[in-house]
DNA sequence: GTCGATGCAAAATGTTTGCAAGACC
DNA sequence: GGTCTTGCAAACATTTTGCATCGAC
């Protein structure tokens, strides 16, 4: 099932409708890595307005389509796994450009562990590396 | 040193004077395990101006004696490794409660390795993990 | 045609700034 | 006393809401 078939089913089965606006936020997520409310609202310029752009995002999060992500201390969105793959994100403290980290078996597991010897059940995790990226350090 | 001895020493080498103010909060934050800005707010009113509040907090995270933490996607201020010790957290989706996570080594050894792996020079780790607590499992 | 989705306007919330008055060293 | 810090007021930014209209099914 493609991303566009699975983006319309999701929103089917959940008795939403399909509609121009958010076919159109679902197009403009799919175009880049990440983004911000402000740089996806000013993409939208025009046609879409700012509390129907809040609103579909809210949607979405609900449906697990986009998730927020944290960088830096704001957030930015970004299309679920469901819809590219498992990664985390690491972020240079000079230039401040981000770039995905792919998913670590290992890793994972760890957390998993470290989830239940605390009594949870881990269903999500998030992890937000900084340090000074290859080009940063030559300056 | 202690933990005040500290925050003075830290604000006097900067050249930042110790205020009543940004002892208060910094008495305040010691109190917490982490607070939002609004509760923060909240807890100094009347007493010291929102306005204050966030030029204290904006000094306290260049000087690192606190951090911005995510927590859903917004933040909450706590004090830094340097005040604590080093950890994460662990939230509940259903009851929101949030505990934190003792240091483990093996993981922060796999995190340098994996920025290393990138080019990075690791700085700085945040791990955001949300899940069922043990209590909420039983609803 | 019905019900959900959107635009518009306004409000609520969160954060920053300029400037005069006050506190620290 | 001089400089840094604060309060106050206002501006700016971000997010949410009510309601009338419009569009999807």
């Amino acid at each position: 099932m493609s991303n566009n078939e699975l983006f319309a089913t999701t929103l089917k089965e959940n008795h939403f409708s399909l509609t121009k606006s958010r076919q159109r936020i679902f197009q403009l997520l799919s175009e880049v890595e990440s983004i911000t409310m402000r740089e996806l609202i000013y993409k939208t310029n025009h046609t879409i307005d700012r509390a129907s752009v809040y609103r579909t995002i809210s949607l979405f999060e609900n449906l697990r389509i986009i998730e927020k992500i944290k960088i830096g201390f704001k957030y930015k969105i970004e299309l679920s796994d469901l819809y590219s793959y498992h990664h985390h994100h690491i972020t240079c403290i000079i230039c401040h450009k981000s770039k995905p980290i792919h998913e670590n078996k290992q890793l994972e597991k760890i957390l998993i562990t470290q989830a239940s010897s605390l009594g949870y059940k881990l269903s999500k995790h998030q992890i937000e590396l900084s340090g000074i990226c290859s080009v940063c350090q030559k300056l």
